[in-house]
DNA sequence: AGCTCATATGAATTCATATTCATATGAGCT
DNA sequence: AGCTCATATGAATATGAATTCATATGAGCT
């Protein structure tokens, strides 16, 4: 079950998907590096099975995808969404989401 | 009750608001030039009342504005979340959608 | 194999949002 | 004032999405 990805009924849907808080802030949370679940879940606090069904949620639209990690598994924005000179812009099809560039601390 | 402009709770109402079908359409439609309802509804086939409840959550949300004009009532998106420089970016705050620029036809 | 840590899944419930339908308002016209 | 056209509103219903809770899976360790 394909989804034809330059349709409005795609992008709405994707759009849709981003359309809530805890999405948005874990987009935001790996748009710039891929982090665990776990990793995640110490920044955004909500219960880990309601993290679980939000993954989910943003997996299946085709915005994030995971991959395993020994125990872990490390989420990041999928690389066809994201616009390739600008990584901070996510290309949904009929428009397109900008996220202005968050200065990290460069500590790390 | 005004809303905090730039909090991510704003910005991701303000999506959720575009995440439609119908609201997105509405927006293409009059982001290049203002029309009527009665104009509009000729481009997006839905019910009368429907049509006005989904302006109406467009214009709560800020991202549209109308104006009498006789019988009937212009629609078009609020200037505040146009990006000045590009007629076809809507500024949300915590991030910013872009839409792009549909040919018309320049027999008008 | 049994134990633990990390993550995922499913079903039930709660909450939000879209849609419909009937009716109201507001402006222009006769 | 009464009529019509254009749009808006409210309440009822239908649909969908988020949250919770209990439980399952999968990997590494002893």
């Amino acid at each position: 079950m394909k989804k034809s990805k330059n349709s409005i009924k795609n992008c709405v849907h994707q759009l849709k998907v981003l359309a809530d808080e805890t999405r948005m802030m874990i987009i935001q949370e790996i748009i710039e590096e891929s982090k665990t679940v776990s990793q995640i879940n110490q920044k955004i606090l909500v219960e880990q099975s309601l993290l679980s069904h939000h993954l989910k949620i943003l997996r299946d639209a085709g915005l994030v995808f995971s991959e395993r990690n020994g125990k872990s598994v490390l989420y990041q924005t999928s690389p066809e969404i994201l616009s390739n000179s600008q990584a901070q812009t996510i290309n949904l099809g009929c428009c397109s989401l900008n996220f202005p560039k968050k200065n990290k601390d460069l500590s790390k």
